[in-house]
DNA sequence: GTTTGGCTTTGATACAAATCAACAATAGTT
DNA sequence: AACTATTGTTGATTTGTATCAAAGCCAAAC
């Protein structure tokens, strides 16, 4: 939440925020063709979203962590087009829409929040866009540990040790690669003494070396 | 935009669009790292959006028409991260955002109007997302002409012919695939009676078989 | 402590698309 | 009309990743 708001304003902002749902491991939190009410703010745990095509093959579309907002992708026709499952025990803040928009109305700095947080999920997609359409499967996966890891990090967690929350064939799914070969990129940065991984655990030794792997520079 | 305005909510927002800007094929309506201040909304021409990586690898994020709405990429950090072409002489409203947001706090159904168009990019975005990662070429490229045929025969065209803007390099940076794939595939539909294709003319004759190609389902 | 089942790693092989290369078609220019 | 430059097609070959297959690791359950 971004500052400049009164007491006053923080109490509207709180009614909206006031209710609570607790999601456990493999859970959903809405699926396809739910009806869409409320955004959710992530308080604690984390997500992935995907959808599937009709023959059962799935894409993650994202992962989410706490103070992320998952559920923009039902606004525009009453209903969601993707599913959100909990990867670890997680709470969400509920927050009706029709409330978000009330309150924004009052609210200029609500307001503006609300379309920033909108931008920023295009411009995040339109980034993994350019992972999946041009990148070699060294460069997708250099490029999610370091956003993964930077993400983390500003929530206080290290800058180099990770323990991912998902799947190598999640991550296969949201890099556009299969887990073997997720499995294999692993492998083979950590022969090259950039990462140590041991299942779930990553310690990332030369950042400096994925960085340079991923060598995208542009927006964001 | 939708119905259900007064005549004096009319008027407020004409305000919003009456600024007009022309653009000549081959121009740039704005570029990665432009400060941001308006979003545009295409009256008349076609623009691709795109960014690029540091050495140069280009990748297309969409193909707008008619109708569409450009720039909100820029919304999250005032400045743009993308950059949108006119791939023919074209004419956009410009619409400061400023004053997007101040009519959007008065009239509840622009309000609406706004996010709908934000929610309907993240979710296109998301399609995008599971046709690079999940998809054959075939598949893909089955995916763009359905799509196109289906925006431009919403627009009055043709549901069945069309005279593509873009040039197989654009088509296939979209797509994720070389521009000698996406020639190949367009011949091999072709040859298969699917499509009579001579340069940038396409006849879509089997449009249910493009749909058995592209079989997925969900979403949209 | 052993079993179970899910996840991960690694190897061998197959395949779709990329790359390299030449040529054809088209549009724009002089 | 001839000349360029750009765009598009097609063929031969290479390559990165998928696929198939087997084995190893780990945590939870019994």
């Amino acid at each position: 939440m971004p500052l400049g708001f009164s007491n006053q304003d923080i109490k509207k902002i709180d009614e909206i925020v006031k209710t609570r749902r607790k999601i456990k491991q493999g859970e959903l939190l809405f699926s396809n063709g739910d009806t869409f009410s409320s955004l959710f703010a992530i308080r604690t745990g984390f997500f992935k979203t995907s959808i599937s095509t009709e023959d059962g093959r799935e894409q993650v579309i994202g992962f989410q962590m706490a103070g992320e907002i998952v559920g923009l992708d039902g606004i525009v026709n009453d209903l969601h087009s993707c599913n959100a499952v909990a990867l670890e025990d997680a709470e969400v803040c509920v927050m009706p829409f029709a409330n978000i928009e009330t309150i924004s109305r009052e609210l200029p700095q609500l307001q503006r929040h609300i379309h920033k947080i909108m931008s920023r999920e295009i411009v995040r997609e339109n980034s993994v866009m350019m992972l999946l359409g041009n990148m070699r499967a060294e460069e997708r996966l250099a490029g999610f540990l370091l956003n993964l890891v930077q993400r983390l990090h500003a929530r206080g967690f290290s800058q180099s040790e990770i323990i991912l929350r998902m799947t190598r064939e999640e991550i296969g799914s949201y890099l556009g690669m299969k887990l073997e070969t997720v499995s294999r990129t692993f492998s083979k940065f950590s022969e090259e003494g950039i990462i140590e991984v041991k299942q779930r655990y990553v310690h990332i030794i030369k950042a400096d070396e994925l960085k340079k792997i991923f060598n995208l520079q542009t927006c964001h």
